[in-house]
DNA sequence: CGCGAGTTTGAAATTCTTCAAGATCGGTGG
DNA sequence: CCACCGATCTTGAAGAATTTCAAACTCGCG
């Protein structure tokens, strides 16, 4: 098995950690003032470096740490006893992993790399130390939790009641934006899941992901090839996930 | 419309609020120390009683503090613009609403009473504040915010990998377990929801919910008449969710 | 150049939804 | 007390969406 490189990571690079990070305002940091992130950054004791198909954490392992994401991306899925598995989620660079494991002291997903991936180590007990000191972070931990929640309940929307074109359509979407808010092209782009994780996450088998790929291309909505996607009518594919916009209904 | 009857809260009922509260080892302040507890319910100014089919917050409603419910259940729910809704959970006694609020400052779904029922108001500032002092108390929070995640995390592998009469399954088996943790029967009980509700929250059409029931008790497993259901063979039900206990797949 | 993993596509089978008609329940008013 | 009403639930039959099974295709890589 062949490491990528060793890891050249100095004490010096550690400490510079958070404030010098290009993810700043998409991590944990976002809102905490210099100060604050100061503290922050000297508990981020260690980074780790993931290989592609490579596990950070699996399900049942004792939970000890939460990681952010610095380079690369994961996928979360839970595995049912019968084998059948669901994609709880794709993360990429500045996003949080880990937090599923709070609540019983183990995780409850697996987190595995997608490609050859970097992250840094958060210990919790520090983590929950530091924060009773410095109030931003704990905003900012609770903020990020209470997003996960809200990105669960949209996966629920999706799942929940849609049909498997509108599905892909959000999915898409989804990862468009998130794509161009780390400064890469909302419009195209290389997808690192295949068929049969995308399906996973949203509820379809791969070959109706691949027919709604299909189906998205001959309405002129989107251009694939494989694995790569070129969005060409944002606009449309909005309408799709967003049919009308009607005012709220009432009670 | 008609009030129930006037609030009969005194100020020294809502100090010796949550200690001899029934729901303890359910709500918030599990784990806590008797002196932790003392300084959690100083800040629990307020309870509220929510009338049945009434919200508690609405999606878009400012965010200001999150909720123990007392008394009674709710249903949280998101709306689509064209109408469509899915339900997001059903909460009982001792469960904390509210937590979707946190990350954008105001709430993103809507929490609605599905009977006449109490909550305590914890309002959210005074929350992090008194967090940062008392250790327990910051750690119940994290771990109830956790819990809600991999809560969520089941409800997608339900939506994404069951079929209906399965689907079904578990949400009973699901209620039955929290029923029996409160004290009340598992193998018999009365739904507070809708078969359109249960059908929201599963990802099925009302019809579909109904005959799964249907389904169900033909095949022994269950009892049902309305809104009343009777569990029969707990055992059948439970490997009908979890066909065969395998061994995990290796990587 | 061929192999294997991943993808696409077609056709049949299955599951779920839609449409439609009755049945049941709780509450209301005569 | 009972008939009736609206809301909810059940059931059937037809239709639509998704899955399954099967075969062929593409691409990167040794």
């Amino acid at each position: 098995m062949l490491r990528p490189k060793p890891v050249p990571v100095t004490v010096a690079d550690i400490r510079k950690n958070c404030s010098q990070c290009h993810l700043l305002e998409l991590c944990l940091p976002f809102g905490m003032t210099e100060t604050e992130i100061n503290r922050l950054e000297q508990l981020i004791e260690s980074r780790r470096r993931v290989l592609r198909n490579k596990p950070l954490y699996r399900c049942g392992d004792p939970f000890e740490a939460i990681y952010a994401i610095r380079t690369g991306s994961f996928k979360t899925d839970v595995l049912l006893e019968d084998g059948r598995q669901q994609v709880t989620g794709f993360h990429m660079a500045g996003e949080i992993l880990g937090l599923d494991g709070i609540g019983t002291e183990r995780h409850t997903c697996n987190a595995i790399a997608m490609e050859d991936s970097e992250v840094c180590v958060i210990e919790y007990r520090q983590l929950e130390t530091l924060a009773r000191e410095v109030e931003g972070l704990q905003h900012q931990f609770h903020k990020v939790m209470s997003r996960e929640i809200v990105r669960d309940h949209g996966v629920m929307m999706l799942l929940g009641s849609m049909r498997a074109e509108e599905r892909l359509a959000a999915f898409l979407l989804n990862l468009s934006h998130r794509l161009s808010i780390r400064g890469f092209s909302s419009a195209e782009f290389h997808l690192r899941m295949t068929r049969n994780e995308i399906g996973s996450y949203l509820g379809l088998k791969l070959e109706t992901v691949s027919r709604a790929f299909s189906r998205l291309q001959e309405e002129g909505l989107i251009l694939v090839q494989q694995k790569h996607v070129k969005i060409l009518d944002l606009a449309s594919l909005q309408k799709l996930v967003h049919p009308l916009t009607r005012h709220q209904s009432g009670e």
